[in-house]
Parts: C-alpha cells; sequence; structure tokens
DNA sequence: AAGACGATCAACCGCGCACAG
DNA sequence: CCTGTGCGCGGTTGATCGTCT
C-alpha cells in the first residue's frame, strides 16, 4: 500500500511558475504567512499547485533574503569543507551560507564545483589511459571504472578522492605514504590504531575567520548544545570517533571540535589552489605535479574493494539519519569529529 | 545555418521523520 | 502504541540556453 498523494496530481499545474502565481503567492505569504500548513495554502490563495510546489517556490526563489547570482570564492570555500565534511547534507550547508538554498547550493555542487575539483583529474587520467591503451572508457577486462557500479556511492568516493589528495598535500608522511594507513590492511591489523589523535599545537592549521559561519566562538548556547551533542554519543560512535583507545590526546568536545574547525581552515587554503590554481605557500603545486598526484587515483580505484570499508563508514555516517535540518548542526559536529581524526593523522 | 551536444537550474519525486490525534 | 498527515530533505528530471561541429 502506498503513501496517498500530497495533492491531486491531475489537478495541479505543473512546470515553471507564472509572474502572476508568484506575486499571488508572494503577497498571501508576506501578508499572513504560511498559516502553518502548506498543503492548504494553495487552495486559499486560489492557485492550482501542489502545496510542496508552493513550499519550494517560496523557499528556493519568491522568499526576500535569497542571494541570487554567482558564488564567492569564500562560499566556495564554505562549500567544499563541509561537503567534505559531512557530504551532502545541503540543507545543513546552505544553514552557513545566508540567502543560499539548499537547491542552489546543490546544483552549484553538481554543476560547477565538482568539475573545479574533480573535472581535470579525471579527464587527464581517463586521457592518458585512452591514449595509451587506445580503447574505451571501461578497462582492458571490461570493467567499468565507475565507482558507482560497484556499489560506492558518489558523495562517498567523491569525497575520499578530495580528502585523500588533500591530505597528501598536507601531510607527505600520512596515507599514501604510511602503510598503517592504508585501508587493505584493515582487516589484517584489528588493533592498529588508524585514527590517532594528536594535539592541537602539532596541528598547525591556519588561524579559523571568526566570521566563518561555523565559528561558534562566543555563542555559548551553540556551545553548549555542542558539547552535550558529543558528550552523547553512543558507545559505538565513540568507539569509531576514538578508536578504541588511542594514544593521543582524547581531546574534549569543544577541542575537539576546535580541530575539527582547524583543520577545515587548513582545507580552505589547500581548496583554493585547487579550485583557483593560487599558489599559498607550502601547498602550491603546477600543473605536472597535480597530475602526478592524481595518478595515484588510478591505483586506488583499482583497489576500490579494499577501501571500501572506509568508504562505507563515510556512507553509514551519512545515512544513518534522514532527517537533518538546521536545528540538527550540532550531529554535524559529530561527522565532523568523526572525519577530521581521520584527516588529522 | 542548423543540428547535436553539453551546461545550468527550476521543479518534481519519493522517502523518512516528527507529531498530533 | 498506532496511524495518518505534513514537512523537509536529497536525488533526479526536464526545459532552456549556449556552444560546438
Amino acid at each position: 500500500m502506498g503513501r496517498a498523494p500530497c495533492c491531486d496530481k491531475t489537478n495541479v499545474k505543473r512546470g515553471p511558475w507564472s509572474p502572476e502565481e508568484d506575486s499571488k503567492l508572494k503577497a498571501y505569504i508576506e501578508q499572513h504567512g504560511t498559516g502553518g500548513n502548506w498543503i492548504a495554502l494553495p487552495q486559499k490563495i486560489g492557485l492550482k499547485r501542489c502545496g510542496k510546489s508552493c513550499r519550494l517556490r517560496w523557499l528556493n526563489y519568491l522568499r526576500p533574503d535569497i542571494k541570487h547570482g554567482g558564488f564567492s570564492e569564500e562560499e566556495d570555500n564554505i562549500i567544499c569543507n563541509l561537503y567534505i565534511s559531512i557530504g551532502s547534507r545541503w540543507s545543513i550547508i546552505a544553514a552557513q551560507l545566508p540567502g543560499r538554498t539548499d537547491n542552489d547550493i546543490k546544483n552549484y555542487w553538481n554543476t560547477r564545483l565538482k568539475k573545479k575539483l574533480f573535472g581535470r583529474r579525471k579527464e587527464s587520467s581517463q586521457a592518458r589511459r585512452l591514449s595509451s591503451l587506445n580503447q574505451d572508457p571501461k578497462d582492458a577486462n571490461g570493467v567499468d571504472d565507475n565507482p558507482n557500479s560497484q556499489g560506492l556511492s558518489n558523495s562517498a568516493f567523491e569525497r575520499l578522492q578530495l580528502h585523500m589528495h588533500l591530505q597528501s598535500l598536507q601531510n607527505p608522511f600520512s596515507f599514501f605514504n604510511n602503510p598503517l594507513l592504508w585501508p587493505r590492511l584493515h582487516t589484517q591489523m584489528p588493533q592498529v590504531s588508524q585514527t590517532q589523535t594528536i594535539p592541537l599545537q602539532k596541528v598547525g592549521f591556519h588561524e579559523f575567520p571568526s566570521s566563518d559561519p561555523i565559528s561558534i566562538e562566543g555563542d555559548k548556547s551553540k556551545q553548549d548544545e555542542i558539547e552535550n551533542s558529543i558528550s552523547g554519543f553512543s558507545p559505538l560512535e565513540s568507539s569509531i570517533a576514538f578508536n578504541n583507545g588511542s594514544e593521543g590526546i582524547q581531546p574534549n568536545g569543544m577541542e575537539q571540535l576546535n580541530m575539527n574547525v582547524q583543520s577545515l581552515s587548513g582545507l580552505q587554503t589547500e581548496l583554493s589552489d585547487l579550485i583557483y590554481g593560487k599558489n599559498s605557500g607550502s601547498a602550491a603545486i603546477n600543473e605536472d605535479q597535480m597530475t602526478d598526484q592524481f595518478d595515484c587515483f588510478e591505483e586506488i580505484d583499482a583497489s576500490k574493494d579494499s577501501m571500501s570499508w572506509w568508504a562505507n563508514d563515510f556512507d553509514t555516517k551519512s545515512s544513518s539519519s534522514n532527517s537533518w535540518d538546521s536545528t540538527s548542526v550540532p550531529q554535524t559536529e559529530g561527522m565532523f569529529q568523526d572525519y577530521v581524526l581521520r584527516y588529522d593523522l
């Protein structure tokens, strides 16, 4: 038995909104509010539209505080940072960007930002492979390289790739250069601490700007909320996050959050380099180096089965709750925590 | 000039969660 | 506790526009 439709699909108009419909909806909401019931709203106004459609139109287009137009460099960085940390939680990301909607950000990521980060890499590696093998994008065995075809979600794989690349830039002794961190060893070395926490002062990330949207400095209630959220982890979550007795300093909630924030700040610089091709100190790489860096992804691609435990963990974390709204951001910090601990190896 | 192709983005869809009754 | 309903979310679709061949 399926769910009852929210409205009579045969009696509602679909497709693009006309200016008249827009003005009707806008005028009504500005005067009366939504009345707490989107489903009933179109009937009150006399619009032949589904309530959900009205809600979407208002939230994504008609709201007075909506910011239209291109995204700034700072917004790009925030989106990338948050995407790496929490994945496609567009509503949460949107909550950090005043005036931007989740739909906007989602579209922007899928159509532009993702290509800035991944497009050239995939293109170059694939082009070189094709030129050397002179064959289809499918490999010599006819196996599709697409990670999706083997059960690894786009989001997880993209974040994994981005993570690994940034990691290799930031810390040459981690991951690719440290066999202890290689995923295929996971099952063979059950007690090896793969997520070792380290003192904050050794991290050496850049100062995080106080104006950053995710900064909670000075916001006592938010800090308390996040403290509670972090200390409220289940034993399983805690064991994942702190990896069963790592010898590093076990930060309390706020220290951990600061780590997250500082780590994200570090990512910001790297992302600027990636996206905008700027040179920023030690992280600067030229195009050849970039291409060389990207070669590793082909190898990783070949062994993605063995690393799926890791990516799947991202996915598990990401999909454990489907109810995310701006008020549940503290939960996000928990995921920041898990992720950043790994990142800060 | 025209058709093919790709990029963009508004809008839709289906699902899970929260909550009231 | 169960059920129905509305909301909010992420993923997907499709129309439109621009660029390429």
